[in-house]
DNA sequence: ACACTAATTGCAAATCAATTGCAGTAAGGA
DNA sequence: TCCTTACTGCAATTGATTTGCAATTAGTGT
């Protein structure tokens, strides 16, 4: 299945690391869980395999996947109240975005490849070296839009 | 001075607030400060100004002044080791955005008007609304280029 | 299979930024 | 000047994340 677990074991054997039941747990929550599951998401789903597993231990394998590079994490104004939150994500080749739906929560990715353009332009006019962009867009997805719409007919 | 303490005056008027000496001196603070300054700066600042106040009172008028649309806070990783903070930002008629620099933390502010065209693809393209966008840029700025630069010489 | 060794875990305590309850203080209108 | 109540300081609390350490165990060598 996930190929996350095929190259995580791949890099542990490489670095005289250890494939341990709790680590392939944490891997497998990025299988099942929605994306751009939260530390607390994984360690709920881990839970739910294995309920000695600890906190600490998610956090752990998180620092170290992301070290590993098979896994990023961004912080997103997300959540019911648009709280802060970390949310990991495992590494794709192509750098890709964010949108935040501010009513429901709900986080989509998306690819802007005029970013690039915005990035370079940068560079060239400040003299300094880009290299990593992140965007995020905060707004009411579709789904949320009708049902403000409804409600508002509902209540005048 | 500040019109942002003139402001901040007119909509403590308005709305029976108080202008005391603790809010004028966190006001303050954005002007004497660099910009996006972090809630422990301003209190920090405000700690030379009164010592007795407390972070408490830091916290609760950023909020205030939040809430007012006076300030904005945005999350971005800077920080000698690019861990994640807040940081505060007298709000601006234009959106922008932020270059991040990965070498001494700096941040700066740009304008991107190619954003708009991508917020306007994603709402055409999703059906959702895009209210607000949040550019992360991150790089080293040219002083830190140029230093790398430097120190590798040094050590070949 | 068996033993060994260091990587990894669980647990509990420690951090650390941020928040809250409450009693005392003081802004600003009458 | 008085009075009301918004605001502050303080101390205790929260909640997510980190850390120290003893117990466990993966993966190797035998």
């Amino acid at each position: 299945m996930s190929d996350l677990i095929a190259r995580a074991t791949a890099l542990l054997r490489a670095s005289g690391g250890r494939m341990t039941a709790q680590r392939r747990i944490i891997l497998e929550a990025f299988d099942a869980l929605a994306e751009h599951p939260t530390a607390d998401e994984v360690y709920t789903f881990a839970r739910t395999r294995d309920p000695r597993l600890n906190p600490s231990t998610v956090y752990r394998t998180l620092a170290w996947l992301e070290n590993a590079g098979l896994v990023s994490h961004c912080h997103l104004d997300s959540g019911p109240d648009g709280e802060h939150c970390e949310r990991y994500d495992p590494v794709t080749a192509v750098e890709h975005h964010h949108f935040i739906c501010t009513g429901c929560g709900d986080v989509v990715e998306f690819v802007a490849p005029q970013i690039e353009a915005i990035k370079a332009e940068y560079a060239a006019q400040s003299g300094a070296s880009v290299e990593k962009a992140a965007l995020s867009l905060y707004g009411l997805c579709a789904r949320c839009r009708t049902q403000t719409a409804k409600s508002r007919r509902g209540t005048p």
